[in-house]
DNA sequence: AGTGTTCATCGACAGCCGTCGATCTCATCA
DNA sequence: TGATGAGATCGACGGCTGTCGATGAACACT
């Protein structure tokens, strides 16, 4: 139900969550608490974390290339990714029959940001 | 049962966890992952996070200081500065009656490091 | 000793999350 | 048009997690 041409990014609303928010410096707000939370949580997965660094490392990669290296299903493979980037960290194109994933540009470096970098 | 003199601290194998694992460099081994995704893990909660900005903006925070801002009951609370102590990001240290918290030196750092830094 | 305070632990409950088999959608190619 | 194949979605299951009330342990002060 996402609905684009092609362009599978986040959602609609997290894309932006890791936006400025510092947590070393002001108390940080509710909000900014959840929305940091939100990414965190979306890497605070084993699976997710070798994906993305498979992803990084590679940089454009197949979904069906991911099953083998994660030793996980197909349809477990596609939750993983849909959350990934659903908090804005992946961003998926869909060339022909085959989805390619990529590092959304910036997203690591906003979160480490927002980390006190 | 953590049982020392006064330095609450990681559990005893939380606390190496962000030593040098580079998620955008290797495709990151599964142990790495996994201790990686245990501190992210710990960050990952909005309750945590504003605690972990509150002892960051504080610099040293009582317990008792904490339930009021993050609106918790003071056994949630524990269990917070808890789940963040065996992740090796708070350092507490009783005195006295009361038990003060601050940042563990370099863990942030490591983690933003972690994180393609 | 007795009392009050600070914090940790326990037990319980509701809700979320990772996982997979089965199924559905849709693009490609014969 | 029909067959094939990639990937998204659904439904279910077990396990983990955030929360709180009640209780317990340690300390300070009288």
């Amino acid at each position: 139900m996402v609905a684009d041409t092609s362009e599978t990014t986040a959602g609609g609303s997290a894309g932006a969550a890791t936006c400025t928010p510092s947590l070393t410096a002001a108390p940080l707000g509710e909000a900014e608490a959840v929305a940091l939370a939100r990414v965190l949580s979306a890497l605070a997965d084993p699976v997710r974390l070798r994906l993305v660094s498979i992803v990084s490392a590679a940089g454009e990669v197949c979904s069906c290339d991911l099953e083998g290296p994660l030793a996980r299903s197909q349809p477990t493979v596609s939750h993983h990714t849909k959350v990934l980037a659903e908090a804005g960290i992946l961003v998926g194109e869909k060339r022909g029959r085959w989805t390619w994933w990529r590092l959304s540009p910036g997203c690591l470096a906003d979160l480490r940001q927002a980390l006190g970098g």
